[in-house]
DNA sequence: AATAAAATTTAGATTACTCTAAATTTTTAA
DNA sequence: TTAAAAATTTAGAGTAATCTAAATTTTATT
């Protein structure tokens, strides 16, 4: 069994790589797990040892199937914690992640089995994110980043890629909610912004920071 | 905050002075925390600095006001979360203790107040057990063991002292579960067995150490 | 009351994870 | 293509929780 805090490391390396297995570094891991780049090389030692991630000194990390899979499964249920939060408890999309964040190590397969029956199955957790199965097999459902936009392309919110309070009330005060209709209206060139209708009816202007991590179904 | 280690100390010496602030051992805390009687020394020591008990050397330990109500906030948070698992998950009654002993230690009150909240502020847990309010305070059932009982006297199983598998799996097959109504028919002499007949019909012979870990309210 | 037994504490070490500071390797850019 | 900057690793040390073995205190028993 890995510990807690080898959990949070794979999962790190797992955000990191985007699901695509790509190449991790070890600054990239510090900074999310709020450690320092010397303790992470420690523990990539570690992970190695436990054949977890393929790791080459200096020159980054990938997990390994073994690795992956743990990995998936943490997210299966730090994904399925969140569903429960907000459909059964009352919580708001963006108070959960932290409670998540703990209810994720608690191991018991049968737990999350049960969990999963008793939500009926969730495709997507509250913020739009793919839940795995069982297995770790995720339905894939093609996002696309706002700022990857064309002028007057339309789509419907269907994820974020930042999990902060601060980020998803901002979202939410803009009406910027999953589920959403937007257009893109107009790419500014001086700084990025992007202005978008919203339901075909207000216009709003973002960021191109926020613009990235708004997801989209076309 | 305390760590989930202090937290397993504070439950465990909450649990061998049965809730009434009877002085503990070092020994006693040693068998059901699974240490050595060295370990439990010094953490006595770093529970004493932090002012959750009162520990004189060789003497043995109480909860201070503070200790007790750390200890009955984490003995909340584990009776609800068995609510949760029996009624929601389908989780039988002897499956639950493991889980919730993880569960417990997540921190976060307003988890808490809404699960409560959710399982429509349960008075028990599935074993009978008391489950505090969010201040702390319990109503207090009377629970009586059925070992105390005289001969000739009746009542209704309403808890249990023991949560392992094993002990509660017997209870089962023995058709002794919670809501069951007993009457002592017969006290052997010989080894302190007991004979009960149950809700009137069927009569069952118990040992004197598992009468010992069954509650009844007369 | 003296001594043996039991309970408890101290001493010294170990494991998991973390850190700072210094050394090494890789990348970038003149 | 080489020197400076950035990234990474190593060395050495600290904290929390644990352990064994030895020392001390309490309790039980003659």
């Amino acid at each position: 069994m890995n510990s807690f805090t080898e959990e949070n490391y794979l999962k790190a390396i797992y955000h990191l790589s985007e699901g695509n297995n790509a190449v991790v570094s070890t600054n990239g891991i510090a900074e999310v797990t709020n450690t320092k780049a010397a303790s992470v090389t420690d523990m990539l030692k570690k992970l190695a040892d436990k054949k977890l991630i393929n790791y080459i000194k200096y020159r980054g990390v990938t997990l390994t199937d073994t690795g992956l899979n743990a990995a998936v499964h943490i997210i299966r249920k730090h994904r399925l914690w969140e569903v429960f939060l907000v459909e059964n408890l009352g919580f708001k999309w963006d108070e959960v992640h932290d409670i998540a964040e703990e209810l994720e190590h608690i191991n018991s397969t049968m737990l999350i089995d049960r969990l999963d029956d008793f939500l009926g199955k969730p495709a997507a957790d509250p913020h739009g994110d793919p839940i795995p199965d069982r297995t770790g097999n995720f339905k894939h459902k093609k996002h696309v980043k706002v700022s990857d936009m064309k002028l007057g392309q339309a789509g419907t919110i269907s994820g974020v890629n930042e999990h902060s309070s601060v980020f998803l009330k901002h979202l939410e005060k803009l009406g910027l909610t999953l589920g959403t209709k937007i257009m893109i209206t107009e790419l500014i060139e001086f700084d990025g912004s992007i202005m978008l209708s919203l339901d075909s009816k207000n216009e709003r202007t973002i960021s191109r920071e926020v613009a990235k991590n708004i997801l989209v179904i076309i």
